[in-house]
DNA sequence: CAGCGGCGTTAGGAGTCCGTCAGGACGGTC
DNA sequence: GACCGTCCTGACGGACTCCTAACGCCGCTG
């Protein structure tokens, strides 16, 4: 279930963003404030968010600058004007797409599905990863192993994925914990040794010589398909 | 037709290079001094510098500051003399190549041609290099001989990278130290041999005689592609 | 021919990074 | 209020990386 963070100080608007968008299957989240939208994103980590730049406390910008600090997440943006300069102002400070209010509701979908569906093109293209022994469906959020299926906690599956949306790239310990556990968290890498482990012990076949999740020692992590 | 900047006091040699070069479809310009060479640089924009160290109203590192200031165009240095202090200094001030006077101008043009060709694609980065059985992607963090994985360390990487990142041109010890190793660590060069030599027995097919790891003598090393 | 400086190579110890285990804190569910 | 799963912290061997020192080699100089 995709999930996508809204943020607008309107309630009216962020309530009927809110409807739509669960009744397409999303996992909706509203924040109505800049600070609160950055402490959302950093604890829940959204697959898309949806920002108003017409927000109380901060500009828009501030608010992209504060997200693009540590995630690539999509950004599209709401504004209440049709003159361009926000515009530009907004897709120049990191933003992936712009509509202006009034909006049509289905044009917005539409372009939602287009940044996530931009966003995740590993995961378009490879849903399904085969190891030797064990199939990672990213789709279906399942993992089996000789048949059996594999529990993941949620914190196991956001950095599976996020080594297995880049095979055979080295990630850095920096970015997966960017990535993962949000901005703030650049020094736990003994956190980051931790989940390594877990996923090995439940993903390969022998955890103490790994053939998938390979480490760089002093830079980070790679996944080899 | 490719713009050539010859800044020299002397006039025999002026000539001289702007006959030969000329002759080989050269567009040629000269100056006979550094506030002159700075001047018509801005003006006319040459893809390519050749800079005699000795002249009479600056001195070479302050020409190349100069240019480097708001320019990446290669400089090839001359030197007078063949003390070695000066080209140092003048290649840790941001020159790409020497020539030593007397030179060969066969030598001088099959230079001047190699700091052309790849100042070409500027700008443009190199996400992957080939050498004759070696594969290089610095953006995945990878290299593969014959089809076998090459595993680097940070250090090693970091040497590779720096090196790979200016083909052709010459690094002085002190530039290498610096970037790898960071300021402060301009007199370990017993270090610097160290990691030279890794790397070369790591991609070299003969680490004893190298290809695209070379050693200038007395003056730091140079990637040959 | 001896002396010298720069380069390449080897070996060894110090320091850092990694994998692993155990224990406690937090939040959600019944 | 008790239970359970998940997450985080700290500590400990072990593996790896890095740096230093020393030696042999080569070209150059006196």
């Amino acid at each position: 279930m995709t999930r996508v963070l809204v943020v607008d100080d309107e309630p009216a608007i962020a309530r009927a963003l809110t409807i739509n968008l669960r009744a397409r299957g999303y996992d909706v989240r509203t924040a109505p404030d800049g600070a609160r939208a950055l402490a959302e994103a950093a604890s829940h980590k959204p697959e898309v968010v949806v920002l108003d730049l017409g927000l109380p406390d901060m500009d828009g910008r501030e608010v992209i600058a504060g997200l693009r600090g540590w995630t690539g997440v999509p950004v599209l943006v709401l504004s209440g004007r049709s003159d361009s300069l926000d515009k530009v102002e907004a897709l120049d400070a990191g933003a992936d797409d712009y509509v202006t209010k009034p909006f049509e509701m289905d044009e917005l979908l539409a372009r939602l599905r287009e940044l996530v569906r931009r966003a995740a093109p590993s995961g378009a293209e490879l849903p399904v990863v085969e190891l030797e022994s064990v199939t990672v469906d990213l789709a279906a959020r399942r993992v089996t192993r000789d048949g059996d299926d594999v529990h993941l906690t949620p914190t196991e599956w956001h950095l599976l994925e996020e080594l297995l949306r880049h095979p055979g790239r080295l990630q850095t310990q920096a970015r997966l914990l960017a990535e993962v556990w949000g901005p703030g968290y650049e020094t736990a890498q003994g956190n980051l040794r931790l989940y390594v482990g877990q996923l090995r012990k439940k993903l390969e076949r022998e955890p103490a010589r790994p053939r998938h999740l390979l480490t760089e020692p002093g830079m980070g992590y790679r996944f080899e398909p």
